[in-house]
DNA sequence: AAAACAACTACACAATAGGGTAGTTTTATA
DNA sequence: TATAAAACTACCCTATTGTGTAGTTGTTTT
């Protein structure tokens, strides 16, 4: 059987919820709330699979919510509840850890359908959403690495570097001369406007050079 | 009129494709190319709205495909197609800037919706791989940056190390000797087990610690 | 009250790093 | 075939770092 547990301030729909979920043999409720805090409280013995949560919430609001649950239950899978396809809280949500969302409108058997794609694995989404979360973390992947920065042999010798390598391993390993490793070590200073090991590995990592 | 290519080694497939678009009045097929490197040498002046890609291609794969195609179009809606959901390809293929795909033997009006749905800035994708993403990018924000690592006092020296301080430097700003910055290094070493600067940012900022 | 930890100071010493300058040799590109 | 860029070597010199050892002081936990 599989556990659901409901927070949602509007009394109605977070009884018509529980009655369309305990109407099922798959899924049971095993719990309601009316706010984050009271759930909060208890969620670690009532442990259930899925969570519906409502995003506005009077007190602690879903996204906050979201967060809090995912630390004590790592591995629930929660679906937002919303009134719109309000983009951008729908957005913080999936940052937060939600899995996925339902506008509260949906047919009572897409709503089944929902929570048994999130059980299984799934993340119920629109596509409008989806795009706005690959977009960003596409974006995360470095924009502009600025490859023509430094060249391959510097990045070559940078890499070595945040290895924890001195001049001496660098030039062993590269078979050149400690030398030539000052030498380059010199010029990605000056590209990256730094004076140490330790601002240079930190300006590379910031600006997605490694 | 949305511009829209193709690119498919199989034959059947890419003119069965071709026809499906060009009988819609809201679509036009611009470009059939049976693999990447034939595509990328004129896509810049067929500049489509949308791409439909296989991932599996002679030569150059659709994963580069989408890579390089990116460079020169970056704001060029690309679909994948695929025989099955193999998840890890389609999930490279996000990750390499594929914004959706679409499974080869979908329905015809399916395959248009999914196209409609890319170029109006959606991102056709099942619900199973929509999680991956989220997951991915859930975590890409850092699990468990493990704070209790270093004290307060030794975070603080690093982060001034980060900026490239000298010992002496670093000294002077927290007001302490710099016998004290030394020993407090010293301890950040052994509990990042690194034996540089460099080591040890780059460790710092790959725990989340930073 | 003892133990554990954080924060601090101190001294010594060899190894390493950072910066300057000056040049050669490939390799790619106009 | 110039010319530029990358890659390389070398030497000098001082500042800084990495490591060890040895201790004090104050706070928190048991």
């Amino acid at each position: 059987m599989i556990k659901v547990a409901i927070v949602e301030d509007n009394e109605i729909i977070n009884h018509s919820l529980k009655t369309l979920i305990n109407n099922t043999e798959e899924f049971s409720c095993v719990g309601n709330y009316s706010n984050c805090e009271d759930m909060l409280e208890v969620i670690e013995e009532i442990m259930p699979h899925i969570m519906l949560m409502d995003i506005k919430l009077p007190g602690m609001n879903g996204i906050e919510g979201v967060k809090q649950v995912k630390v004590k239950l790592p591995s629930i899978s929660i679906l937002m509840l919303t009134v719109h396809e309000e983009n951008d809280l729908i957005f913080d949500a999936l940052c937060a850890g939600a899995c996925g969302y339902l506008v509260k409108k949906t047919h009572p058997e897409k709503i089944l359908e929902a929570i048994e794609e999130a059980y299984e694995g799934g993340a119920p989404m629109s596509s409008h959403i989806a795009r706005k979360v690959t977009t960003f973390f596409q974006m995360d992947k470095k924009l502009s690495p600025d490859k023509t920065l430094l060249t391959p042999r510097e990045h070559e010798i940078l890499s070595e570097l945040i290895k924890g390598k001195t001049y001496y391993a660098i030039a062993m390993t590269l078979n050149i001369s400690p030398d030539t490793v000052r030498f380059h070590i010199k010029k990605i200073y000056k590209k990256l406007h730094v004076h140490s090991q330790a601002e240079a590995v930190a300006e590379a990592i910031k600006k997605g050079i490694i």
